[in-house]
Order: structure tokens, then C-alpha cells, then sequence
DNA sequence: CACCCGTGGAA
DNA sequence: TTTCCAAGGGT
């Protein structure tokens, strides 16, 4: 009777993924930043990210001397950006404190920022064959059927006892190789067969023991986590153009978009009795308002207003260190938000067809 | 423990 | 259209 592991193992071999881009060699430092990239993130998002950002930054002497806003702006467009800078953070200690060599044991990589239990584990199997278990959302959602747990995964008390099955079904032998792929049938047999809705339980080598298949309950776990409603924000965006150069500022870290740039927001109450068009009442400069943009995060949605506006020569928006003046083109190497990303397109539409700004704006009003 | 932190794709 | 959430970690 085959064991658990000697099942996904089997299973990773001949039906598991082999050819993602940063599988196929034993490097730490390529292990790591793959592993880092795929927090939260899906694999074909990160991809393309990945093949940049290691075309960029090769090992971990290259990242280390790196510019913060240089490994900020690949991470561009990637989202949960506090990884991008942990990420570096933890390049120039392993230089400063570790002799620019990545730790071989899990539990010295957990010690590094930005990297948790489970990412530490995963990099820790992947590079050293060390014997020890992850826990993700893949290893969760199949411990969760499994095993048949009918409760919030979420829990502090259940999140222990998920610990506590995943480390007992590790593999015992000692083979080479065994935990690597081990470890990546958990992921893979989550991302291909144990997917979250209508998973393919024909194809699963724990069909015959797995409570939620025989219960007919796969479409029941993992138990869903209460929905809260999210809040609504609504900013207004100044696009200030002088010169065919628009102005940016960096974003204070840590924050929504730490360290990216980003145009000057002026937050709005839209309940109040104000509409936004009425927070620059006082500003005779005309102005050209773009369409809402309506970007949504996991935990509120934030309605951009943007307003492009023409200044003069001689106004209050100089260059600090933290601002700066800069084509459009420029700004888009930059490390900057998604839709923000969106908005400087159509600024380049608008300021390249020569739009005449005054006059749009006298027939919105 | 509750909340924060992005984005894009799937259903 | 809205909702959900994917190779989580930090505070």
C-alpha cells in the first residue's frame, strides 16, 4: 500500500509540472525570488516578471548593489510591492551578514524579511532537499478535503493542526530529489487537479481516501471565509503637465504603493455635499477631466478621478526629492502603480494629438 | 486575532 | 455584472 507521499510523488512525476521557469536548477537565489513572486500571485502573472527581474538581477551580489527604485520598477505592475522591497532588504543583509552566501537550513532563511514558515520550507525543499513541510493555500485546500476539516482555514487552532498533518505526511525515505518533488506535486496537484472550484477528482491519486470526494463535498471545502463589504475611496488625481513633462511624487512606505510614484491625490467625501468637481472651486487654472478610473483591491475600491491640469513657469510644484518632472515615456520605466500605468497612456493619447485643454473644458462645465 | 498589502483572471 | 481569490507575510 503506497503512502501518501509515495502517491504525489508518483503522481508529480508523470503528470506534474517540469518546464516553469525557475525549475530545473538548485539555485537558492533563483529559487527565491520565483518563490517570493508567487506569493498571492498567480503563475502565469509572474512569469514574464520572473524572466525580467532575473535577466536584471542574475544572483545576489547584482540585487544587493541595485538601487531600490530600479528592483521597484520591475516589480511594477506585480502588486504587493512591500515584497519587492523586502525582497531587496534582504539581498543587502545576506551580503552585509552573511557573507553574500543564502542560508542552507529553513529555519535560517525564515529569518530573512519578507519570507514566512512556508516560503522558507518551500525554498528550503526545492534547494537543499531539506525534509520539511509548506503550507499553502494548494497544501491547505487539499489537507482541507483530505482530511475533511469543516472549518475556517483561517483559525489560529485549525492553521496548527494543518501544520501538524502536513509535516506528518512527509515523506520518510531519504531519496534524492524526494522532497523537491514532493513539495511540488502539493503545488501542483493544487494548481491542476484540486483546483477550488470543479476539481478534477478522476484524475487525483488521493481519490479512494479522500473524506470530500467520498462525502460528494469537494464543492463545499474549503469552508469560505466570511465576506466583508468592502469601502469605497474616491480621489481626485492631478495630472500637472508643463512643458510635455507631468509631475510625479514618491509615495510614503509603508502604504498603499510604498515607494512607487504616483501622481498628487486629493482624497473626496462623495456623500458629502461637495461633488469633487467642487474641491478646486477656488482654482480659475482650467482643467481636463478624465474618465473615473475604478481600480479595486482586496480590501476596499478606489475611484481615480484624474484631472489634467497646465501649469505655468513660476508655481508651488518644484522638484524635492521626492517629486519629480518627467515625460510621460520616462514615467513609464518608473516603478508606479497599475492604473497608473493606465492613466499616463491616455495622458500620451491626449497630450500627442494636441488636445486643446481649455476649451474641453469650457463645454464640460 | 484583525487588518493591511495589488493585480488579473476565472466563474 | 460582481465576487472570489492565487506558491503569504508583516504589523
Amino acid at each position: 500500500m503506497p503512502t501518501f507521499a509515495d502517491r504525489l510523488i508518483r503522481w508529480q512525476l508523470e503528470a506534474g509540472r517540469h518546464h516553469l521557469p525557475w525549475q530545473g536548477n538548485q539555485d537558492p537565489y533563483a529559487i527565491w525570488i520565483a518563490e517570493i513572486m508567487l506569493q498571492q500571485t498567480q503563475v502565469t502573472t509572474v512569469i514574464p516578471y520572473y524572466q525580467r527581474f532575473m535577466r536584471a538581477f542574475p544572483d545576489i551580489a547584482t540585487l544587493a548593489s541595485a538601487a531600490p527604485d530600479d528592483v521597484l520598477a520591475l516589480w511594477s505592475g506585480l502588486g504587493y510591492y512591500a515584497r519587492g522591497r523586502n525582497l531587496h532588504q534582504a539581498a543587502r543583509l545576506l551580503v552585509s551578514e552573511h557573507g553574500g552566501v543564502f542560508p542552507a537550513s529553513a529555519s535560517a532563511i525564515e529569518q530573512l524579511p519578507g519570507i514566512g514558515r512556508s516560503t522558507a520550507a518551500a525554498i528550503a525543499a526545492f534547494a537543499f532537499g531539506e525534509r520539511c513541510a509548506i503550507l499553502d493555500g494548494n497544501v491547505k485546500r487539499i489537507l482541507v478535503r483530505y482530511f475533511g476539516v469543516y472549518s475556517h482555514p483561517a483559525g489560529k487552532a485549525v492553521e496548527a493542526r494543518l501544520w501538524q498533518m502536513a509535516e506528518k505526511l512527509l515523506p520518510v525515505n531519504n531519496q534524492e530529489k524526494a522532497m523537491a518533488t514532493y513539495t511540488q506535486a502539493f503545488m501542483d496537484l493544487g494548481a491542476l487537479v484540486c483546483t477550488r472550484s470543479r476539481p478534477k477528482c478522476e484524475y487525483c491519486p488521493l481519490q479512494q481516501e479522500c473524506v470530500a470526494f467520498t462525502h460528494g463535498s469537494t464543492d463545499q471545502l474549503p469552508v469560505p471565509k466570511p465576506q466583508k463589504t468592502r469601502p469605497e475611496k474616491n480621489i481626485i488625481h492631478l495630472l500637472l503637465v508643463k512643458d510635455s513633462k507631468i509631475f510625479l511624487e514618491k509615495r510614503p512606505s509603508p502604504g498603499i504603493w510604498g515607494g512607487l510614484w504616483c501622481f498628487p491625490e486629493i482624497p473626496f467625501d462623495s456623500s458629502s455635499d461637495n461633488s469633487h468637481s467642487a474641491n478646486l472651486a477656488s482654482c480659475n487654472t482650467p482643467f481636463f477631466e478624465f474618465p473615473c478610473i475604478i481600480h479595486t483591491f482586496t480590501h476596499f475600491r478606489l475611484n481615480i478621478y484624474p484631472r489634467l491640469i497646465h501649469v505655468g513657469c513660476n508655481n508651488a510644484f518644484e522638484e524635492k526629492d521626492n517629486q519629480c518632472w518627467v515625460t510621460v515615456s520616462a514615467a513609464m520605466k518608473l516603478a508606479i502603480p497599475a492604473p497608473i500605468r493606465k492613466v499616463l497612456l491616455t495622458v500620451s493619447n491626449v497630450l500627442g494629438s494636441s488636445v486643446n485643454v481649455a476649451s474641453i473644458n469650457e463645454k464640460n462645465e
